[in-house]
RNA sequence: GCGCUAGUAGCUCAGUUGGAUAGAGUACAACACUACGAAUGUUGGGGUCAGGGGUUCGAAUCCUCUCUAGCGCGCCA
């Protein structure tokens, strides 16, 4: 159990004593800004005042009478009731120990038991991916090592849009290009894609079936088939650069088929009506502000219904959780899939929707829309080809997903201290060097020889390491670990300069100073993981 | 017009769910290597937390109104 969290018990503990009881989850334990107030403290007191009827210093005093003080030094009661701890030294540098057997299993959380399905990029198989995509895909990623981190059982799923109109129209762009190479004229389609990227794709077909595709008994549906393979295996090689593996990819077409919508329809019926020939959900029942339309007029299905139908489905695979990460333009859409969910009886929160705000690429302080190379967005290629996967990653990670995203692509291609990513792998480096050249020196894991301000405080964030991921799960939240990367790597930098590591004259302190840097090495090693961000021993 | 999201240092953003003197990075200024990776560290200035009102021991945080920005409000997906 880390320190907080042994705090947290020993409070409940004395307050129970005293004949309050509280929840755990009810304690707050925070890391003192000032060293003056002690390595830990909390306002407990101040939040309890109520139950006990007595000024929040008297409550403080009594707490403490009732506090188990094996591993603290000393208590103080300061200001309005904070209570502050101060540690016993061996109680921190414990840590060291802790973390150095557990290696790359230091903070992660105890089996849930929980089935989790993360849905995110889902693009349309039309095109290659661009940035707007690369953010949703480095947070939806993310968030599932982190949950999977933190002990839940995590499904990546993408869905493929393969039945609707979009992917007719790229059937027709591919029809329309592979005309123009063969010099057959043809007008291209009013709702085509324009890209090269469709221009490649013809060609590609050229290549495969020279000049038969027009003899076959249906070219367009042959366009469709093998384009739509082809755009998709470009997909996923993109996100297999970008570190992204996904364990279901599923069809729209798949999820349609054996009458499935119209199943859908049958059993919603009590919860549809008919406004002019067109079938509408009526989702103001539940949580919608507006009813929503399932089948138009003409008997088309707007894409809502297979989309419920689809939810339904992976409900349906023993999922306890859905999360689905979208741009934040569909936030009108949450309520609305909420409602339909509801009617099928499950409750609202079995979904979850994680909104992910517009990226705006910047350049010479400019906003840099256009690929170089096709003349359309700026693709998910090009911009790891132009500042690195790790960097990418990193950038779309380290401020909330619910924030505009100003992607500074000149600080992201730079070497240097400015760049945070190469700040963080930099501290990892350093650390994996020091090691290898004291690598005859055996390493202390106990921290005995710890003392100095630099080293304690670089032990107490390793420490709360536990705790930094359990936040981020729960809040589904990758910069939390983002910035505590920027946190660890700082005081790494600081405890290097401050204390020299190799002195062999003097290997008692060496031995535990190299403890330090192996647990802080892990702990780097295991929070870049979470954000799918190497960690170099070599830069 | 209604709804969602946001407004914190010159710029990009945190702020542990209502707590102690509002913090980082960047930019700016000054200092520090004959040493384990200076791709670094230390120090400094910089704030009407968009604005008004309210709730209480205590508000950047909760309530309310106003202003500003982005996005939604289709028988589009």
């Amino acid at each position: 159990m880390d320190i907080k969290e042994s705090l947290k018990l020993n409070i409940k503990n004395a307050l129970k004593a005293l004949g309050v009881d509280l929840d755990v989850n009810e304690i707050v334990i925070e890391d003192s800004k000032d060293p003056a107030h002690g390595d830990y403290a909390t306002n407990i007191a101040l939040k309890s005042a109520r139950n006990f009827g007595k000024s929040p210093r008297d409550v403080a005093s009594l707490i403490i009478e009732n506090l188990d003080k094996a591993s603290i030094d000393h208590i103080e009661v300061a200001g309005p009731g904070f209570i502050n701890f101060f540690m016993k030294q061996d109680s921190l540098t414990n840590v060291v120990s802790k973390i150095i057997d557990e290696k790359e299993n230091y903070g992660r959380g105890e089996k849930k038991n929980f089935k989790v399905n993360v849905e995110f990029v889902s693009a349309n198989p039309t095109g290659d991916l661009h940035v707007g995509h690369a953010r949703g895909a480095a947070i939806g990623d993310s968030i599932s090592r982190i949950l999977e981190f933190d002990g839940y059982d995590v499904t990546r799923e993408y869905y493929i849009n393969d039945a609707g109109n979009q992917i007719n129209n790229l059937a027709k762009s591919i029809e329309a290009r592979y005309k123009e190479i063969l010099g057959v004229p043809c007008e291209f389609p009013e709702d085509g894609y324009h890209g090269e990227d469709v221009k490649a794709v013809a060609r590609k077909i050229y290549e495969e079936v020279g000049d038969k595709a027009l003899t076959y008994e249906n070219p367009l549906e042959f366009f469709k088939e093998r384009g739509m393979e082809i755009e998709l295996d470009k997909i996923r090689e993109d996100l297999a650069n970008y570190r992204i593996k996904f364990d279901i990819y599923s069809s729209e077409r798949k999820i349609r088929s054996n009458n499935a919508v119209e199943k859908e329809i049958a059993y919603l019926d009590k919860h549809i009506y008919k406004d002019e020939g067109a079938l509408v959900l009526k989702t103001t029942d539940y949580l919608d502000d507006k009813d929503r339309v399932i089948v138009k007029g003409n008997g088309d299905y707007t894409y809502f219904l297979p989309d419920i139908v689809y939810h339904v489905n992976k409900l349906s695979r023993g999922y306890d959780l859905l999360i689905d990460v979208l741009g934040a333009d569909h936030h009108g859409y949450i309520n609305r899939m909420k409602s339909a969910l509801m009617m099928h009886g499950y409750s609202k929160d079995v979904l979850e929707i994680e909104l992910i705000q517009m990226v705006r690429m910047m350049k010479d302080g400019a906003e840099f829309k256009l690929s170089k190379r096709t003349g359309n967005g700026y693709t998910l290629r090009e911009l790891c080809e132009d500042v690195g996967v790790d960097a990418a990653r990193f950038f779309f990670v380290t401020r909330a997903a619910s924030g505009h995203l100003d992607f500074d692509l000149d600080l992201a291609v730079k070497q240097s201290s400015d760049n945070p990513v190469y700040y963080a792998q930099y501290a990892h480096a350093r650390l994996a060097s020091v090691l290898e050249s004291a690598s005859d020196i055996t390493i202390d894991k106990l921290g005995n020889e710890l003392s100095k301000k630099s080293e304690l405080d670089l032990i107490k964030t390793l420490a709360k390491f536990p705790d930094v991921v359990k936040v981020a799960s729960k809040e589904r939240a990758p910069y939390k670990i983002a910035n505590y990367i920027h946190e660890v790597a700082e005081q790494v930098h600081s405890f290097y300069t401050e204390c020299r590591v190799i002195d062999r004259s003097n290997l008692s302190v060496t031995s535990s100073r190299l403890g330090l840097c192996l647990a802080s090495k892990i702990v780097l090693s295991n929070a870049l993981k979470l954000l799918g961000v190497s960690a170099p021993d070599h830069m």
